[in-house]
DNA sequence: TCACGTCTCTACCATTTGGTAGAGAAATCT
DNA sequence: AGATTTCTCTACCAAATGGTAGAGACGTGA
């Protein structure tokens, strides 16, 4: 029998610390003090540092894929409902698993070959969303521009929302319950004003 | 007479290390190599790396706030083409000194000392910004929304898209000149349309 | 019972890191 | 000229890092 408690456990924590803290800064026997076990522990079970940080990068992949491919397939056919559905699924790692963006927008600092390997994982719904978004444009249910770099100024604003309290804080903004739903109206807002048709 | 030369290399080469690889990935050796030189000058120049670290914020910091008061002063009364000017101004840096964003970035992998550090160098420019949105959105000239959020939000969306050119890459965009226009072209009419008055 | 695979451990290693101590060259001041 | 300050260097060091080697505990199937 596999036992596979620790092995997920060592992720979890993995990407709770990479994400939060940023993936250079952890190291093994970090993770494995969190976990509550040796790093050489760590190492059984991912055969390297850069293993793990494949590993952990997919198991962050996994989940947020679930949760945007539901969140694309939830709502009615108006696309500005559509969007909204996404920027909220993408928005709710934020609160319970803030780690999530964060690990992702790791990938800046990440090498080459980490980056493509998360590149792979996620580019089938990057792709999905660039098309859907061309599609409502020739339609006339979107603001018409370039749908490409549409979706990254989309990305940028909510990821760069969700994992940059500090920055928020700058602002005069109090991170709490209410706080943090005060920002999901906001960049709802936002989001939907900047995608209107006109 | 104090020869300021070296000490400005290394602040400079500092800035961009810092700011495109992160600042935990970047030694003191990485940096002096950089420069030309051993890692016990910079340690004389620099008390300790703690100590570059704020400096270097310091750097960036006046680079940044010099861009940005420049813009708000610059262009007419109508708010969106002040706005317009301000993403502008902070969007050249993307080309010229990627490096700068970058490392304003940073800020959520800092710690403690290092973030108080760097927001009350930026404080001033923040609180006129916010004050600023108010008073137009009084004016019904702006989208009603809080200010304090729509502020935290443009700066996630113009940060991010400068920042991060390999998401920007992984949704298609090809990483050069005509590639940047275009990136500008459409970060302008986004904010433009998420700030239209309703 | 015995062999085998699973899982975590101790012990160790080479490299890299931030930092200290202090020598020596060169410019500047008296 | 002699003394002092400015600047960069060589030579170290202790701590932390990713990684290797291999032992021991444990359960499972033959």
């Amino acid at each position: 029998m596999v036992n596979g408690s620790t092995r997920i456990r060592i992720l979890d924590t993995a990407l709770d610390l990479f994400g939060t803290r940023g993936v250079a800064t952890v190291s093994l026997d970090d993770i494995a003090d969190a976990v509550g076990v040796r790093k050489q522990t760590v190492l059984y079970w991912f055969k390297s540092r850069s293993g793990l940080i494949d590993a952990v990068l997919d198991h962050a992949a996994d989940e947020l894929l679930v949760v945007v491919e539901a969140a694309i397939r939830s709502r009615g056919d108006e696309p500005l409902d559509r969007v909204d559905a996404v920027v909220c699924a993408v928005f709710r790692p934020v609160v319970r698993r803030p780690a999530l963006l964060g690990l992702i927008r790791e990938v800046t600092r990440l090498d080459e070959s980490h980056i493509n390997h998360l590149r792979g994982r996620l580019s089938a719904v990057v792709e999905r969303c660039v098309s859907y978004l061309t599609s409502e444009m020739e339609k006339g249910r979107l603001r018409t521009c370039d749908p490409m770099v549409l979706a990254g100024l989309l990305y940028s604003t909510v990821s760069g929302t969700g994992t940059e309290p500090i920055v928020l804080e700058t602002f005069g903004w109090e991170p709490n319950a209410a706080g943090l739903r005060q920002v999901r109206r906001e960049l709802r807002g936002f989001v939907r004003a900047a995608l209107q048709p006109n």
